[in-house]
DNA sequence: GTAGCCTTGACT
DNA sequence: AGTCAAGGCTAC
């Protein structure tokens, strides 16, 4: 494997320092809810966990993870009465037990970026009941459990870890663009890939039943937003109220699409990942009141929505990819390289396909269910981004003429996923081979589907070079994003393209 | 304002 | 009926 730290664990941190992403924290953590605590008490005495905030023990699960009483109390009182705190030094305070009372601004910043989600605190302050994260909590303990069963790969990663300075308030260096994480790309990749560290002899690990045709927030996608250097949900610079990406500005043109209001299943042929955008939009848009001036703060917040949900599409292109049995079959190395080279293709594709299917006429169609007229973004946005829009939507255009259809989409998510040529790829004649025969299976199939088209397949594979090219450009235009701090550091686009850059 | 304990109620 | 993650209460 020729990028650096591919298989090495990050440095892993005393339980009280969460500045790693939940489902790097499921990796290394064992199994110790509360309640598995009880049941199993004298199993692993020390690793009792610790409030990612504080270090103060945890007492359960509290707006999205694992926290202790005083912080849950704390984040609730928060949320509840609009609290806007200010720091009166740099804004790095140090969290523990005994800080914690010390400066409120900071110990909320560091709640939203281990991931407390403000969503999960109730307008309507009912009390009891369960929410909306209950399959992620579910899932957050079958991992721990998953994890705690793999201790043979936790001993072969261990003895490659580095120590690494770790404090309580470290995020706030790690996670900044700057930070030395050029090689937790693949790190990061090869747990997502096998989230356990399982060798390809072994069969990956299922994360979740549900993820495959009805994707919930996972700990993976969900908590990376509130990762990142600058928590974008709760600006308290600004003293104002927090845009959550989920919601729909109530005055931007949008229009939601009614063919999928009342579906929320996996589309078509997108990425599982579109399925909770496509419910979550059946809920936004049945209040969103009628369509007013367009602003270009509210693009920008859409646009932020689109990031976040791109970093889940992304994970669930990864997903599919790991899932897909011609992939299974090439080695582990082999897998990480090919994925870090087409990832930007496999999300140019992506939103081609969700364009083809869904987008009307001059409007583009967001994984959130939404859509943005064209001529709004391109009068809004940057050039590169408009060039990007345009490019993509001139590909929407052929690809509609050539009535793209679902197996041609996969086709071509193949054909780019099994690229022999890029470099170190071990078995390239395995992947040559799959590639080939993916080839003749789109041959055939536009030919049966479409004998009057003879050059359907001729204009497909055309079609991939501008594939490719746009996501260069796309690429380069989130690298430049990510350089001004615009994108979460934490999200994994971040980390795949530090593993190009 | 903090934090430990209590009550509630959907879900299993 | 038990679980557990919400909100509430209250001593500090």
């Amino acid at each position: 494997m020729d990028i650096p730290g591919f298989f090495v664990q990050q440095p892993q941190p005393p339980a009280h320092y969460s500045g790693n992403h939940p489902e790097v924290l499921l990796i290394q953590e064992g199994s110790s809810t509360p309640q598995e605590q009880k049941t199993a008490p004298g199993s692993r005495p020390e690793s009792e966990e610790s409030c990612p905030v504080c270090g103060d023990k945890v007492s359960g699960y509290h707006y999205g993870l694992l926290t202790c009483e005083s912080c849950k109390g704390f984040f609730k009182r928060s949320v509840q009465n609009n609290k806007h705190y200010t720091c009166s030094e740099q804004q790095r305070c140090p969290m523990n037990l005994s800080q914690r009372k010390r400066c409120p601004f900071c110990r909320f910043q560091k709640c939203l970026a281990v991931g407390m989600r403000k969503e999960a605190v109730r307008a309507d302050r009912m009390r009891g009941g369960r929410n909306k994260f209950g399959p992620l909590y579910r899932r957050d303990r079958q991992m721990k459990q998953q994890k705690a069963n793999t201790d043979p790969y936790r001993i072969k990663i261990d003895t490659r870890q580095t120590p690494g300075p770790q404090s309580s308030n470290d995020f706030h260096r790690i996670s900044g663009p700057t930070s030395n994480s050029s090689s937790s790309a693949a790190f990061h990749l090869s747990h997502i890939v096998y989230p356990s560290g399982m060798e390809q002899s072994c069969q990956p690990i299922t994360l979740d039943c549900t993820i495959s045709n009805h994707r919930v927030p996972t700990p993976t996608s969900m908590p990376f937003r509130g990762l990142c250097c600058t928590v974008p949900e709760y600006s308290q610079d600004k003293g104002e109220p927090s845009f959550s990406y989920s919601s729909v500005p109530s005055h931007y043109p949008i229009h939601s699409n009614p063919k999928h209001s009342l579906t929320p299943t996996t589309s078509p042929c997108c990425t599982p990942s579109s399925a909770p955008a496509i419910s979550q939009a059946a809920t936004q848009t049945s209040t969103t009141p009628p369509p007013t001036t367009p602003s270009p703060r509210f693009l920008n917040q859409l646009l932020e929505g689109e990031q976040d949900e791109a970093d889940q599409t992304l994970f669930g292109l990864v997903e599919w990819a790991r899932n897909s049995n011609l992939f299974k079959e090439l080695k582990v190395d082999d897998q990480m390289v090919l994925l870090q080279s087409c990832w930007s293709e496999l999300l140019v594709l992506d939103h081609l396909c969700r364009q083809v299917t869904y987008g009307k006429e001059g409007c583009i169609y967001l994984v959130t269910g939404q859509q943005i007229e064209v001529s709004t973004i391109i009068s809004q946005a940057g050039t590169t981004l408009s060039s990007l829009v345009s490019r993509t939507q001139d590909l929407v255009f052929k690809l509609k003429a050539l009535q793209f259809d679902r197996h041609e989409f996969v086709c071509l998510k193949y054909l780019v996923l099994f690229n022999p040529d890029v470099k170190s790829v071990q078995n390239r004649r395995q992947v040559e081979q799959t590639q080939e025969r993916v080839n003749r299976a789109l041959m055939e199939h536009t030919q049966q589907s479409h004998p009057g088209h003879s050059d359907k397949f001729g204009q497909l594979l055309l079609r991939l070079p501008e594939v490719r090219s746009i996501s260069l450009q796309v690429e380069d235009y989130l690298y430049q994003r990510h350089l001004l701090g615009d994108l979460p550091c934490n999200s994994l686009i971040a980390e795949m393209l530090h593993g190009k850059h």
